[in-house]
DNA sequence: AACACTAATGCAACAAAGTTGCAATGTCGG
DNA sequence: CCGACATTGCAACTTTGTTGCATTAGTGTT
């Protein structure tokens, strides 16, 4: 993320109260370089006192405020990113490029290139297009 | 599908043995401009004897085979759609284009096209990449 | 610093999609 | 028509995520 701000003034920012949960998934999420599931989370903060609807109930709330978004992976699992990350371009829910990597299935948010570009609103046989999500396959710098 | 054979006759081609609900599932497949869900099949098809697991086994059968394959909807519930729909085009389940209707939620298997290019495999700051899935949203024709 | 308003938490119960095990049945080549 | 083997039907199970509700905690105000 880049960030100077702390967790708690994040929070403070996207009008989340701040509460040690809050604070400590927000944390794992801003170390994280790739888009985290709800058990990836879990894993991470590794307290057996955790409550997991209470971690759902947190992303619920940083995906409502602006804070992070969700993309689902092949197993059709959520998971969960900042905005803001890997770039300072806002990564908008409408247009959206993400990599996913065939070997380890880790997701990477990317910024739109001239490669995955975003059309113009426009219709083709009668389909208005409006936006698009681009899920780009292959192997991650980690995997080769 | 516009395809001249039977049923029966793609099931046999594809490997599948040929038994009453596998017909029934694939004659919804056959009949439907849009990818369809488990409970749409099932709704489809309209008949309380209908057992639901041997319909999930059926759509199994058949995208092992490669008779249909699968796209994940907004929901994250699994989708099934026959290749060689809406086009001769074979739809490779490497490159791939859905148009997702933001308003009645319903998925199409798009020919991919000049606006959603097929990337040669290529090399981003460590990224290889081999495929993409183009998920483009918008309203469909039925739609407006 | 204490108050009060409201939102967040923790726990249990629930919901929905899909899978698995297994005995019974059906398909199809010979 | 037979037999080998795949498919079916049923019940039980798994996984991910949500909901209800009583208790607790955060925050702006006094
Ligand atoms: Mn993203
Ligand atoms: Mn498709
Ligand atoms: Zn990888
Ligand atoms: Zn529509």
């Amino acid at each position: 993320m880049a960030t100077k701000e702390n967790p708690g003034e994040i929070l403070h920012k996207y009008g989340l109260k701040v509460t040690a949960t809050r604070i400590r998934v927000l944390d794992v999420l801003i170390n994280s370089p790739v888009a985290l599931s709800h058990s990836d989370i879990i894993g991470l903060i590794d307290d057996p006192m955790i409550d997991k609807v209470t971690v759902y109930r947190t992303l619920n709330a940083f995906t409502t405020q602006g804070l992070t978004h969700k993309v689902a992976n092949e197993d059709r699992n959520w998971l969960y990113a900042l905005y803001f990350h890997n770039s300072n371009q806002p990564a908008t829910s409408d247009d959206h490029a993400h990599f996913i990597c065939r070997q380890c299935e880790r997701i990477y948010c990317m910024p739109i290139t001239s490669m995955n570009p975003k059309p113009d609103v426009r219709e083709i046989g009668g389909f208005v297009i409006t936006s698009h999500e681009h899920r780009i396959h292959g192997v991650c710098p980690e995997c080769h």
